[in-house]
DNA sequence: CGTTTCGCTTACGTTCGCGTCAACTTGTGA
DNA sequence: TCACAAGTTGACGCGAACGTAAGCGAAACG
């Protein structure tokens, strides 16, 4: 079903990327196909992987960031202090990302307020002063 | 009061950015403050582009794409037609924040799930485990 | 059998958002 | 008058995140 592997050709398609994104990607160590023979193919888990790595670039994150991030997301049980960082990561995003969205809703809302005053402005020059 | 000209230094403390960089906005055409002889002089109007500007970036927005939005929030009435052309900009704008208010929403969530499991994982590895 | 097609690597090019000089003017104070 | 600080304009540099082109191997296609 979905545990099927992708060809990169595949993966771009789907997520649209492109294969240099996927190749950089795998350089900076954040997605880790498998290789038949030369070929790169990608299973279920590097799919999840690249969903968060490009949320996380949708935030503002950087790509570093979101490798640390993606430790998270592993069971990559190494020793307790490497675990214990990676939370402390985790949670430094996840105030970054809660600040965030507070910003942004004040965002929206001021945005909203200047359009709606944009659009009586509009409004207003009822269809004369077009020609200038 | 609020309506003071603040020198390039005093911007600069105030918001926590280099000379360089409101140098390079004006470059860009984001603000325009005014010259007393060589030196510039931002008002009341230059710091508010300037909180949207870094508003704008936080979110992900390039120079670009808020120089476009910033018009919304000045009165600059030119004609009909230019003035609908910068609405549209504002509500497609808008349209984006709304998304990615959604999706860091579900982002939040997902985080918050990861860290419960990764802080009941080492919790669990109760302070043995720590020798390899 | 030649030739696309797909993918691989290597490597240099590009855009954005500034940082970092260098060299110059302008006011201010000892 | 000299020095110094604050500001100015270039110009080059830089890291991030890719784009793009060159050249190669392997597979598939007619």
């Amino acid at each position: 079903m979905s545990d099927e592997l992708l060809t990169i050709r595949q993966m771009c398609d789907a997520f649209d990327v492109t294969p240099r994104t996927l190749r950089f990607y795998e350089a900076r160590e954040l997605i880790f196909p498998e290789r038949r023979g030369q070929h790169r193919l990608y299973d279920r888990r590097d799919r999840a992987r690249l969903t968060l790595i490009l949320r996380g670039k949708r935030f503002g994150f950087s790509l570093e960031e979101i490798r640390q991030l993606l430790e998270l997301y592993e069971p990559g049980g190494t020793n307790r202090t490497q675990i214990a960082a990676t939370i402390d990561v985790g949670r430094q995003r996840l105030s970054d990302m809660e600040q965030q969205y507070a910003e942004l809703r004040i965002a929206i809302e001021d945005l909203k307020l200047q359009l709606t005053d944009a659009e009586a402005r509009l409004a207003a020059m009822s269809s004369d002063t077009t020609k200038g």
